[in-house]
DNA sequence: TAAATTTCCATGATATCCCATAAGATGGCA
DNA sequence: TGCCATCTTATGGGATATCATGGAAATTTA
């Protein structure tokens, strides 16, 4: 099976900025680390600019390997490669989890998404989201609205099976 | 034969949140865990946002893998995914059965859905729910309801077989 | 050398594993 | 067709491991 990420945890950032990731989330973050094997400490990527600067994105190293490879697609010197490079590889950084399954997020990037004492984190399939809890809240309720509001001919859920093969 | 999720079970929820599931589930659960072998404990994944909080929703990772499938074809970034991400990936969490075929409800499922000792396992098909007993019976009742309120031409076991192809 | 990291150890809470049992279902067989 | 042996199921209890978290010591960096 191809594990993804799914769920959600509130968990605390202590003074030192040190949070666990949720177990399973470790899960999923050590088989997508090509080079990760027992014993040593598995690496992913946090990418803090992208489209919602609200909240940090997770990607396991072959998650994020996609994504890279899909931009390469783009033509080399394009305003739209430009754009994704600098959202998504200038602002971005490699984090790795330590013996205890934590990371430390600096004082910048606490900063960029107003984080204090407690985070969340947000299973998304094949990334996963930090947020901080009350912006959160004001994030999943604003989807819930836009979606109550929507007319039934734009559920996403009923698009779905729309996709079908 | 593909087995689906048919029947109704009312099981006890003990003190540590564990539940039997019931062993009909069980057979539809390893059948739809690619990666089940005897000997294996089956993984499945348990559904607890979405439009009616009121009940947990059991795929099998054969299902879940299909709507999973469908919400990568949309656009990476679209507001699209973001949603049915959330609702669909964020609040939800895979499972496993454990040897005696039972698995733990977390408080926070439990509350979820308000139940406190036991619980009702509903099949519908390719999925199952978990409901509070109360809770159930008053879907169960308002179900009933709705139909005897409907004329006939919406008579949903009559339109069943105008959708033949 | 003061401040900021990183490493190492400690702990309560939760979750997981392992063993046990009673009731019911199943199947064989006289 | 009635009875017994066996398996499966649902359930409980205790031991053990994992998780999230905190603090101190060691190390790096400025």
């Amino acid at each position: 099976m191809i594990r993804r990420f799914r769920g959600e945890s509130l968990n605390k950032v202590d003074a030192k900025g040190r949070v666990s990731v949720p177990a399973a989330f470790r899960r999923v973050i050590e088989e997508g680390d090509p080079d990760f094997s027992d014993g040593s400490y598995p690496n992913f990527v946090i990418v803090y600019g992208g489209v919602r600067s609200t909240c940090l994105e997770g990607y396991t190293i072959s998650s994020i390997t996609k994504v890279d490879k899909l931009i390469s697609k783009l033509p080399r010197f394009s305003r739209e490669r430009e754009i994704l490079e600098r959202f998504i590889n200038t602002q971005s950084t490699y984090m790795q989890l330590d013996e205890t399954g934590r990371i430390v997020l600096s004082n910048r990037l606490k900063e960029k998404i107003g984080i204090k004492d407690e985070a969340i984190f947000a299973g998304m399939g094949e990334k996963f989201q930090i947020w901080e809890p009350k912006n959160y809240q004001d994030e999943v309720d604003a989807l819930n609205s836009s979606f109550k509001n929507l007319p039934e001919d734009e559920n996403p859920f009923l698009k779905l099976d729309q996709l079908q093969d």
